[in-house]
DNA sequence: TATGAATGAGGTTTCATTCAT
DNA sequence: TATGAATGAAACCTCATTCAT
């Protein structure tokens, strides 16, 4: 009774589950609105009513999917910046890194192109995503940056500006090859990405004593 | 000979295109599924039947949207990169500058927007967007990049995934506010954002001779 | 384009009218929440779709069937106990016999009946009715028995509770004719429960050996 | 021997009949088919499982309904009008009374709605109904009225007629009040009617000068 | 060219009933 | 006896598309 527990059974207590895997597959091959509750059970291995002792619509589902994809993130950004100490650029370079392989994985990328693909045209959608995630882990990168210019290890950029010359990229890089399937011309691609690109927004593209003809 | 080009129908000819306005508003606004053809016909002053006379489906309304969109690209880029002499940095500052403005016009980010959201469930949206756009941009910047640096002026980095953290941060931007709602904290978003790209984008970030406190 | 008015073109102008009957019908037979748009539409002889283009809802029959059924009564009741002289006995017989005669048509029974039937769980069908039919003929019927007492030609009973007894014992014939099946061994019903009912009636509201003033 | 007739299972033969509260109240707040088993079964304080250990299906808890309530009809009429001596409109008041004040209890009534409503739309409820309370009572009262008039208390009247003109002014009192909300402008309604409707009737059906045995 | 009435397939959701436990 | 998860058959309603005019 402690609020939506669905209840069950007879069966699997990963019911709820199994439904938010499939209409997560099934939402990002055709799309929310184009996505029939009966497929969504089809592909759970249960029938169309089944999906309704679970969730009371079908909008029900797509919340539950950005819910389940989106509370481990406000408990896991929590300690991350915190006084860290030393220069942000080798934070930086990790995170990057780790950001990077994680998001390369189509699975794991899945819930932001939904997001994203939703949130285009639900304001509502976007705003639970931006409360839920945005206005956690930007305010943390902007900490970093803060600090990282006061402790003289980077210029006086702007931080909140700046964090979008450090994610940017990858997102790029991530829709290019994700939703266009443009790859860079060699392989291992986002590790590349991400040394090419921390290598520039460390030290810039400008040759050391640039000179012109 | 006779009535085949009567001289008074006041754009008649403009029809097709007032159809492809009111869907891509529409578009935007709902969704392609969630959009009806009638509310399309509503908005472009016509009946749901005429619709019909100038597309052959909703789908092609679609398809003739991003048609229209992408066409003037192909024409206008191809003289861009050939042939430019000197420091490369300085027409990627103009570029910038200029995609960033105009993109910063909501209405015309409608049409990222819209190919971004279809193109996430539709290859076929995808390629058409990539042939048309990207493969057309996509080598210039790259072939401007590669000069630049057999020039002396850029240092040997990566072309095509220096691409991605060139144009990456402008689209992020664009993504957080006309999506999420996410304005920097003071005005003049595009602005700003560009100039601080840009100056992260040459110089980098480090401090000149950083060293901590 | 005046406020409600379905439009067609292609067949018949009184299509709205055909969904009505039909859905009369059906209500009657089967009741409303049994009765299936689709059984509506094919009774009608048209599609499912196309009664929606002339109803919003199956709700939205239903009360189009009242308002048909009801609307007229507004009108005709509004001169008929007007300045009515002499006997009320007379008027009383004649109206209690045309009555009578037409709710004794099985087909003008049908919209009372259907009516008392939603009207028990719906207060708001109730009400339209009450508002529409009761609280226009019973204030006429309770004016035409003051005016009997005024002048001499009844006793002094209550008339708003008297109006239950005249019409009461027509309503119960209905019920348990219609409903029950209940018919008097003998034939001509309705004509001959109406007599002896105003046999009892006036010679119990006469006053005793009445004369008007 | 062990287990199979736990001593302290309260009330557990009285399920059914709590089922069929629960289901009479909620057939005439929202109507048969309006109401869920689900509902029923909450509001009796079991799972819907465990109405079906009761009843074969909501159809038959309707049935059952109508059971419960109709046949202890059967058995008090029996002895009521059998051998009545003496003046039959003191036994009419006196019935009359008793009837009117049970009835304008909502609670008494609310199994006179229901059937009605269902009856109306299914025969075999009608049936039923009918041979259970209307076949019983009715001939009953007619023999009271004949009688009256052999000994000579009632002018000649249509017994079978007269009943209906007996009780059709409480029946439709009752409607008014209970489905349309209609109160005469003063209280104590169903006594002052009943006081009302007694003196018409009697006065009417009365012999002239009528003289006892 | 233009209309809009008409269709009918199909979508979401509900709910009586069953059945493993 | 009792539960409640699960089913699946509809039901209401929508909407892309057609077509007579």
């Amino acid at each position: 009774m402690t609020a939506r527990k669905p209840k069950f059974r007879r069966r699997a207590e990963a019911r709820p589950e199994e439904v938010l895997d499939a209409a997560l597959d099934l939402f990002i091959e055709r799309g929310f609105e184009a996505t029939r509750v009966d497929d969504i059970a089809n592909r759970a291995g249960i029938s169309k009513g089944a999906v309704y002792l679970y969730f009371q619509s079908k909008r029900a589902i797509l919340e539950g999917l950005i819910q389940r994809a989106v509370s481990p993130i406000a408990e896991n950004v929590a300690g991350l910046g915190t006084s860290f100490e030393g220069d942000p650029r080798h934070l930086l370079s990790m995170v990057l890194k780790m950001v990077g392989q994680q998001l390369a994985d189509p699975h794991t990328f899945k819930i932001p192109k939904l997001v994203l693909r939703e949130a285009i045209i639900d304001p509502e959608i976007a705003e639970t995503y931006r409360k839920a995630v945005l206005d956690k882990v930007i305010p943390v990168m902007v900490a970093l940056i803060r600090k990282g210019i006061a402790d003289g290890y980077l210029r006086p950029v702007d931080p909140e500006l700046t964090v979008r010359s450090i994610v940017g990229p990858i997102m790029l890089h991530l829709m290019m090859s994700e939703v266009f399937g443009l790859q860079p011309s060699e392989g291992l691609a986002m590790d590349r990405l991400v040394d090419n690109h921390l290598d520039i927004l460390i030290n810039g593209v400008s040759a050391p004593r640039g000179q012109a003809s």
